[in-house]
DNA sequence: CTGAAAGCGCTTACAG
DNA sequence: CTGAAAGCGCTTACAG
């Protein structure tokens, strides 16, 4: 592979003088550069990145953190297409890197060797610890799933909290006393967490009274549904609305109440968080998370921190989300001062 | 950041010891060696990874070549997760990239640059050009896309060719004469094609003559399927089985189905390509395309290709794809000596 | 306008 | 067993 001496000594120039070319500093004269400039594609030049990385103390790298597989998560690399197809323009490059969710050592070293700029940590981190020696370097960094309260980290992501409450409200405003709620599985711990949270909230404020029974936990699976519903059916006093916390779970829902004879939203309502391929053709009514717009805004945040020139104060964006009213439940519009929603 | 110049000061030591010590090479004094190291990590202290890729000339990392957004093609990341951790395990690192199916120079700049030293291409690449300067260098690459043919590149990919092949044989051998055939549109190119040879080369084979109202093109959409079993209906001689380029096709040919009272697979078979999240819930007869192993054994080449002390020569690997028999069309399982099936 | 030289942070013969 | 020195391929003051 020819390096900056060949190509100096095929144009009969000093190395300065081919990387004034390249580069298009210095001063140099038109012939001259234009001259380097061919040579060098002609002889397929292009600059060593290690050593450029060297000088400049940067590899122009954006690390993308994401779980370890077997974790209940997945990120469809669409998602990052456009964000990332932007930052390459930009001349940035994305390292994809795997943490366990409460490591954080590996990721120090990549800090540590000048490997990454900044860092993109797509998977629930718990280690506050991790977070705190970032800030103390004031190193760019971003989660896009909120941490635990008092872990002093920049995130982006919806307020699920606030999306379990206003859920619960919506349904508890429509008449709805008996409300289910069935988490997805204790992977996505906060998530679920917060949003379970929200739901309580909104019980207590109504003074509705918190069922132990009316809560379960299953999977990201079809099955789950099937057997929440069951488990619906099968108490004393049945709920009339369940907030699903996927997609899936909800469709399985519905396949359940289909083979019982059980229509929607007379029988059961049914909210679901998240939207999936056929929440459209299942007519769910959905609390649509922004996973787009949260990648975006992340990364935006990074480009931001990476070209400050001062010290930005902790940031946390909790982004809207949307309902997309479908079939499942149908509130009065006139109950919705609260969301963004699409009939 | 700490630098071994820092280090070895600290230590009383030369830098030569130091490196020495990091890397658990040279002849270093047990005592030396443990003194240094923990004086290394009380400073926290990592070797510059620009620096040392310049020295080896390899700064360790495959580049993931994906498509721009936009392209109708989409890769879940969960699918890389496990062969991407195990290859962060033995110190390489994934470097995301996006190009257009034509283009090529970027690539070839990252791989002059010593960017990457080995290179995935997950997209359908047109541009042979591109393939022809990688193998003249040796460089370590691979399609999970087969190329056209004649294209000298090294792949790991199914045959779509077979696979159209023997899906159309099944059908035939089943007693169906009629066989419809929906791709899912003009992007997915020549997998749809590939897949549509094999087809037209089984009817051939039987003399079975080749419809041109057969074919039909659609899109990634449910509304495809409705649309193309609409068609299929419309025609004075129906298809009595299809061949569906998706599953979100067929489900939405499942739906039209149903909402005309038709029933499977005694009114229409159907058999489909791609498993989807509810391809099982829908009982769609499929044609299973391993990607995990595709993408498993892709890395794996890369990998065997990077330690090679020799040139290997051009590698193709052809995997075979499994059918997964539900009730959308029920073989006889005495015509499958072909297929690897599940039931 | 041009080039010789120093230096980025490492590793690795080589000399002691 | 240890360290001074050369060098990986660049960029950038600096001198001419």
């Amino acid at each position: 592979m020819a390096n900056i001496r060949d190509v100096a000594k095929r144009a009969g120039v000093s190395v300065t003088a081919v990387s004034f070319a390249m580069n298009g500093t210095g001063t140099l004269s038109d012939e001259n550069r234009l001259r380097i400039v061919n040579i060098a594609n002609e002889m397929n030049y292009t600059p060593n990145r290690a050593a450029q990385g060297l000088i400049s103390g940067s590899l122009n790298t954006i690390g993308l953190v994401m779980p370890k597989p077997g974790t209940d998560f997945s990120l469809d690399l669409e998602l990052i297409g456009e964000v990332g197809a932007a930052i390459s323009e930009m001349g940035y490059h994305i390292l994809l890197s795997w943490e366990d969710t409460f490591g954080g050592k590996k990721v120090l070293n990549m800090v540590r060797s000048g490997q990454v700029d900044a860092l993109c940590f797509v998977l629930p981190m718990d280690e506050g610890e991790t977070f705190k020696v970032l800030n103390d370097m004031n190193f760019p960094y971003v989660l896009t799933t909120r941490p635990k309260e008092g872990v002093p980290a920049d995130w982006v992501d919806v307020d699920n909290i606030d999306l379990g409450f206003k859920a619960a409200v919506m349904l508890i405003k429509s008449g709805h006393k008996g409300i289910g709620f069935v988490s997805p599985g204790p992977m996505d711990y906060l998530v679920s967490c917060d949003r379970f949270t929200g739901y309580q909230m909104a019980l207590k404020h109504f003074d509705i009274p918190i069922h132990a029974d009316y809560f379960i936990t299953g999977s990201h699976k079809l099955e789950a549904g099937k057997r929440a519903l069951d488990h619906f059916l099968s108490l004393p006093e049945k709920p009339t609305a369940i907030i699903a916390g996927t997609a899936i779970i909800a469709i399985g829902m519905i396949n359940r109440m289909r083979e019982l004879g059980l229509e929607y939203p007379q029988d059961i309502s049914i909210i679901a968080f998240d939207e999936f391929a056929l929440s459209k053709e299942y007519e769910i009514t959905t609390i649509h998370i922004p996973t787009q717009r949260i990648i975006h805004e992340a990364f935006r945040f990074l480009i931001k921190k990476m070209n400050a020139e001062r010290i930005l104060k902790q940031t946390q964006i909790a982004l809207q989300s949307e309902l997309y009213i479908r079939k499942t439940f149908v509130p009065d519009i006139r109950i919705l001062d609260d969301w963004d929603y699409k009939q």
